[in-house]
RNA sequence: GGGGCCGUAGCUCAGUUGGGAGAGCGCCAGCUUUGCAAGCUGGAUGUCGCCGGUUCGAGCCCGGCCGGCUCCA
């Protein structure tokens, strides 16, 4: 029977009992903020278990697609550990319980119609308390108490060893169903939950019965089609072998079961299937949490691909086969087959790229094993080339073995451990921490929001918590005034918004009966909201009663910036395309920032529409709505839900529309919002840029901010354009023009070549009319152009300006000065015995011109010891010396020559025995110095004459 | 969120008590060759990521920022 029409019987058998067949749930679930992925078929169901949620229906089927990392080291080695998998299962909200679930799946597995398993090759197991279960299997289904096992609480109960060990909650008894083929062995094909208790505490007593019970059953898809299949391991199954042999023809490897290379092939199979599926739901491979996971299981495929000898991408080439064995159910796949195989090609290349430069680094590490006559690769070696760049061990272990070197696994090990607790530990330590916030949260439990309909409110101090973070503690009363750290004042209602959904906290005041507080931030623990600040005066104490006032100014602004980020968010994604999913966002007063996903660079001509986009939908004056409503409700109108973010249900839905771009905004937000877009005044799009790979950055503003921003804009440009003489869109050529020539002069400067100085090409004059989009364009090139932020170019160009000026300055002097050749200078030389000696000022000379010199003179003479002196500016001297070789041979040294003259010029300076530098700041001194200069190299020549 | 590494020519990278910016590949020109592959000779490579500090002098030392890589959670 093929993997689809089991797929397809069981929810057609469950829907004929009465079940509303639900569409599997993502795999990276964004509204559940507790897991990178879903685990489990009944992670969608969460709050209907809870009863959080008003139910539609109290029976529901599913197939997930699930995927769990803890066991991804036996991936490819046994017969059933997949990363990605699906999972059939069965759900009854407080409707049937045990005797209903045992009855239907024994029906399910048995009856021929559905899968026809003979009965006689089944087993089951329920938990060692549960006679319930236990009974419904001997006495209904009538299985002999041979084939009914009791197990412990480990193995039958849910979560595992719950009663005992927590955590507290619901949980409750299981049942398993085995199946032992002839001759094979046994395997574990479906697992039936019976969630009826609330744990409360430690035992005993401690399992009080739910008042509504639930049915949670889990049933694996690939495992279950192996068996009906009769094949020996869930690789092989019709859905999932042309994978794995595709793998292997795009590895140009045999398949072959038992082999290294066969479990390598199923990794790769296992492992390809799990990433396209991450990717084709935006979740691309990256730094951290769901994002490095992605990494790192498309990283483990790769390195399997290059043990066997592969050198550049192939998984992505796997991509469009993973699409089309997994079409049946998830057709959707096959839309995103060309952006999933880009993505993972990119990567791939990426980790091969790693891979070459991880070769070189362990070719480096055994010639210091070399050296030292090591025959074990250190472990610690190992991690650090891990940790720093990624070299995977095994590439190192492989390597060592072809070298006959062993290689130390245990001091890796441990190296690694270490690294994860340091880079751990400050989070373990906050996580742990009992804190006067807990004692609070277990007292007051939360702080009740006024912060939608008002911004001022009568509350209650219900805790004060100040001093050094870490050392913090809970006080009655507080008179001191000045703190060194903030304090946090807790009330029992809040007008004040903490931060969350990357919106930042309200500020303002609190004021008392004798007292003021003002609050310069406001924070979240929990369900608690903590008011940061300082005492202004007075005496304030627990139980005071107080008013708590929002400073609605910033208020407002920080409320365009939201609605603003909305109406951005709905822009890109008419522009972009629905990828361009929000990846984070942070929401200040009047600023905001948001990161989404998107391959490349935005063109400027998109940008330029999604500004315009917003502009007309801020002009428009469209109603902002913020309604709230059941979760399911909102996902079904299509509301967008923004990452990692938790929402209560029921939620808050903030929309705007319909937008004259087109359609409307629907996001799930408990952030603050404007009553209408024009509100916004305007949206100024700062900065476009790379936050990651495939992550992009937009940074806007809103308000008075943006119109200020404009304003600034115009100034800079305006002030760089006069600066250079020319009209305003003219600046970037002006500015390439301007960097031209002071390359060249520099050039001249350091060479000694004509002065010959381009000058600034003719610009044509303004054909009248420039729009700001125009305007702001030619700053963002200028900015580009000269390497610094837009609004820095103004100062770029005057400080280019002025060097510019300075540099024809110094050419001029030195033109003044006469042309400078080696003749020129001999014609003032000394001659000390054999020894030519030159001591001159050569002005305008540049550092570069007077070695040329030197090198020039040191070739007409044999013997010879040059000191050449430049003014650069009014207040700075550049030496350079240099003496020829049979001089240095005989212990005359450049450095030491130069020393002293230096210091009469007030600096210092030194360099080698053949050529030295130094420098002075009193140039008024040069004559003198100079003198001693002609004195010390006498004096050296006559030391090593006497020699 | 935290730890580590890196930023120098179009590319891959050297560059230590701080004192003449380099190699290989690629590029251009000339020569050689019937032509090609190649060879020979010569040439240009450049804001040493940005900004500031220390210094007579910074690719190198210090601080800040930006960018990239990497591991852990």
């Amino acid at each position: 029977m093929k993997t689809d029409e089991i797929r397809e019987k069981y929810l057609a058998f469950f829907e004929s009992k009465g079940h509303t067949r639900v569409a599997s749930d993502v795999l990276v679930p964004t509204w559940d903020p507790s897991v990178l992925f879903t685990p489990a078929g009944m992670n969608q169901f969460k709050d209907h278990f809870l009863g959080k949620v008003k139910l539609d229906y109290t029976r529901a089927t599913t197939c997930q697609k699930c995927l769990r990392t803890g066991d991804i080291d036996n991936v490819g080695r046994t017969a059933y550990h997949h990363t990605f998998f699906e999972m059939l299962g069965n759900f009854s909200f407080g409707d049937y319980f045990k005797r209903d679930a045992i009855h239907w799946a024994w029906e399910f597995l048995t009856a021929k119609e559905w899968l026809g398993l003979d009965a006689d090759l089944l087993t089951v197991t329920v938990y060692k308390d549960d006679d319930e279960a236990a009974d419904i299997w001997h006495d209904q289904i009538k299985l002999p108490t041979s084939r009914i096992s009791r197990e412990e609480e480990d193995e039958n109960f849910w979560p595992a060893s719950a009663p005992s060990q927590g955590p507290d909650g619901v949980c409750g008894p299981c049942s398993e169903i085995y199946y032992h083929p002839p001759g094979g062995q046994e395997v574990e094909i479906w697992n039936l939950v019976f969630t009826q208790f609330n744990r409360v505490g430690n035992p005993p007593e401690n399992l009080r019965p739910l008042p509504s019970k639930n049915i949670d059953t889990g049933m694996g898809l690939e495992r279950v089609a192996a068996v009906m299949q009769g094949v020996q391991t869930n690789y092989h199954i019709d859905s999932l072998r042309p994978l794995v042999e595709a793998a292997a023809e795009v590895c140009g490897v045999e398949y072959e079961y038992a082999s290294e290379t066969g479990r390598r092939l199923r990794r790769i199979a296992d492992h390809v299937r799990a990433c396209a599926f991450c990717v084709h739901e935006n979740v691309y491979p990256g730094a951290n949490k769901e994002k490095y996971v992605v990494k790192r299981l498309l990283r483990r495929a790769v390195l399997d691909g290059h043990q066997m000898g592969l050198g550049e991408p192939f998984l992505c080439k796997l991509v469009a086969k993973v699409a089309q064995v997994m079409a049946p159910a998830y057709p959707e796949l096959t839309e995103t087959v060309g952006r999933v195989a880009s993505v993972i090609e990119k990567e791939e290349a990426n980790f091969f790229g790693t891979i070459d430069g991880g070769l070189r680094r362990i070719e480096s590490a055994f010639d210091d094993m070399r050296k030292e006559n090591r025959t074990t690769v250190d472990g610690q070696v190992a991690a650090e080339l891990y940790q720093t760049f990624g070299v995977p061990p095994e590439l190192f272990e492989a390597l060592a073995a072809e070298h006959n070197l062993a290689f130390g696994w245990e001091g890796y090990r441990k190296a690694m451990e270490e690294h994860g607790e340091a880079s751990g530990k400050l989070t373990h330590a906050v996580m742990g921490a009992k804190g006067p916030i807990d004692s609070l949260k277990q007292a007051h439990h939360k702080t009740d929001f006024l912060g939608y309909e008002s911004t001022e409110a009568e509350a209650t101090v219900i805790g004060i918590v100040a001093g050094k973070p870490g050392e913090d503690h809970l006080c009655d009363k507080m008179d001191e005034v000045g703190h060194e750290n903030a304090v946090r004042v807790v009330l029992d209602q809040t007008p004040f918004y903490g931060e969350s959904g990357g919106q930042v906290g309200d500020v303002g005041k609190l004021v008392g009966d004798r007292f003021e507080f003002q609050v310069i931030d406001t924070q979240k623990d929990g369900q608690l909201f903590l008011h940061v600040g300082h005492l202004l005066h007075g005496v304030m104490s627990e139980g005071a009663k107080v008013r708590a006032i929002v400073e609605t100014d910033h208020r407002d602004a920080i409320r365009r910036a939201h609605s603003a980020t909305h109406l951005l968010h709905h822009a890109l994604h008419k522009h972009l395309g629905d990828h361009a999913q929000q990846q984070g966002s942070k929401v200040d007063a009047d600023w905001l920032r948001f990161d989404f996903t998107n391959l490349s660079p935005v063109a400027s001509e998109q940008l330029d529409a999604i500004g315009t986009d917003v502009a007309s939908d801020i002009a428009a004056a469209v109603p902002v709505a913020c309604k709230t409503l059941p979760l399911a409700d909102a996902r079904q109108q299509g509301a967008m839900m923004l990452f990692g973010e938790k929402y209560p249900d029921p939620v808050r839905m903030v929309s705007m529309g319909p937008l004259p771009s087109g359609a409307s905004s629907k996001e799930l937000c408990g952030g603050t919002h404007l009553t209408n877009t024009s509100q916004v005044g305007a949206l100024e799009i700062v900065s476009e840029e790379g936050v990651s790979a495939g992550t992009r950055r937009i940074v806007a503003l809103t308000g008075a901010k943006a119109t200020e921003h404009a304003q600034q804009t115009e100034e800079v440009l305006d002030r760089a354009a006069k600066a250079l003489g020319i009209e305003a869109e003219a600046l970037p050529t002006a500015i390439t023009d301007l960097l031209a020539r002071q390359r060249s002069l520099k050039k001249q400067l350091a060479g000694g070549g004509a002065t010959t100085c381009g000058e600034a090409t003719t610009l044509p004059l303004s054909s009248g009319k420039v729009s700001y989009q125009q305007k702001k364009q030619a700053l963002g090139e200028a900015g580009r152009l000269l390497a610094v932020a837009p609004l820095a170019v103004a100062d770029r160009v005057d400080a280019l300006l002025a060097e510019v000026t300075t540099l024809q300055e110094q050419l001029a002097q030195r033109d003044a000065a006469g042309p400078l050749s080696g003749d020129t200078l001999l014609e003032s030389a000394k001659q000390i015995g054999q020894v030519t000696v030159v001591v001159a000022e050569t002005p305008g000379a540049a550092p570069n011109v007077m070695r040329q010199l030197i090198d020039q003179l040191r070739q007409k003479k044999s013997s010879i010891a040059v000191l050449l002196a430049a003014r650069m500016g009014d207040d700075k001297v550049t030496l350079i010396a240099g003496v020829s070789q049979d001089l240095v041979a005989k212990g005359v040294s450049a450095g030491k020559w130069i020393g002293p003259v230096a210091g009469a010029l007030g600096g210092g300076g030194g360099g080698k025995p053949d050529m030295a530098q130094a420098g002075g700041r009193e140039p008024e001194k040069l004559p003198e110095a100079l003198q001693i200069a002609r004195v010390t190299i006498a004096e050296s020549l006559d030391k090593v004459a006497s020699k």
